[in-house]
DNA sequence: ACGGTTAATGCTACAATGTTGCATTAACCG
DNA sequence: CGGTTAATGCAACATTGTAGCATTAACCGT
């Protein structure tokens, strides 16, 4: 059973000339592992669960580092605060969906805002951004259950 | 020359069943005069301007007031903070355009995300939320100026 | 027009999220 | 293994928004 994740982590790290630190390689991980894009508190969390205690700064640090290498691509959150999710956007803007029921914001990959609208003239659009609202997949079959 | 804003704004909020106060009526013609979305601190800067100094707190509890009552709406600016316009979005969801070169946030009336797309199969979305990034019409005309 | 009722205001203190500066630690390199 | 310096951890601060409560003033009835 091959674990292509945990080295995948540090090599990516390394690539950018970045020192390889515990807690970079966690971080990434975590955001890896996750289907959905976590806040500050949620990744503060899981380092917790993993016996890594780890100062709050250092987390703003560390995942604004992942976001500035394209390690990890960053939205705000309804509640106004950031949400991280690994993997950059390049070029390939593409949609997300924030679940009013559990709050949790997935990407839709298939949808891709900027090849859709034309604007009107004079505007010089370089990225769109496209948030949906609404019930998200897992809240819809277990309606009524209140996470 | 008639002022028919100035009445506007006053029987709206009336209309709403709330007290007609100076602040509302002042804070609901500043948005209803602004072709942008202003932040808390644009509307406060503006009040001073009127020479009518307000307290921060009275100034937010204004803001939300008048969202809920449906004469203005917010939405989350790039810098995390809210930015209101005057004019709810009753069930016409528009677009928004926020340009890198000034800060500013104009509205894109003509541009309905949620009659555009699809989503997979699960979802339920109630509204969808569209912002373009890049250079506005007023900044692209004088390219290079730095407001 | 006047006074009472109560919504709205203004103040102070607080909460949540994010940032800055600087001393200490530990990752990398020879 | 030891030196260099990026990364960390700590404390203090900045920004944005909230909560509680005493005071003011908008509305209503007379």
């Amino acid at each position: 059973m091959p674990a292509p994740d945990t080295s995948s982590a540090a090599h990516l790290i390394a690539a950018c000339g970045g020192r390889v630190t515990r807690t970079r390689i966690a971080v990434l991980e975590i955001l890896q592992d996750s289907p959905r894009s976590l806040n500050h508190d949620d990744v503060a969390a899981r380092l917790a669960a993993d016996g890594m205690p780890h100062d709050r700064v250092t987390l703003y640090r560390t995942l604004d580092w992942l976001v500035e290498q394209g390690l990890a691509h960053r939205i705000i959150g309804p509640d106004r605060a950031r949400r991280f999710k690994a993997g950059g956007e390049p070029r390939s803007q593409h949609a997300h969906f924030h679940c009013d029921r559990c709050g949790h914001v997935l990407c839709l990959e298939s949808i891709r805002p900027d090849e859709q609208f034309t604007l009107p003239a004079g505007y010089q659009p370089e990225r769109a951004e496209l948030v949906f609202h609404g019930t998200c997949a897992d809240c819809g079959r277990q309606r009524g259950a209140k996470v």
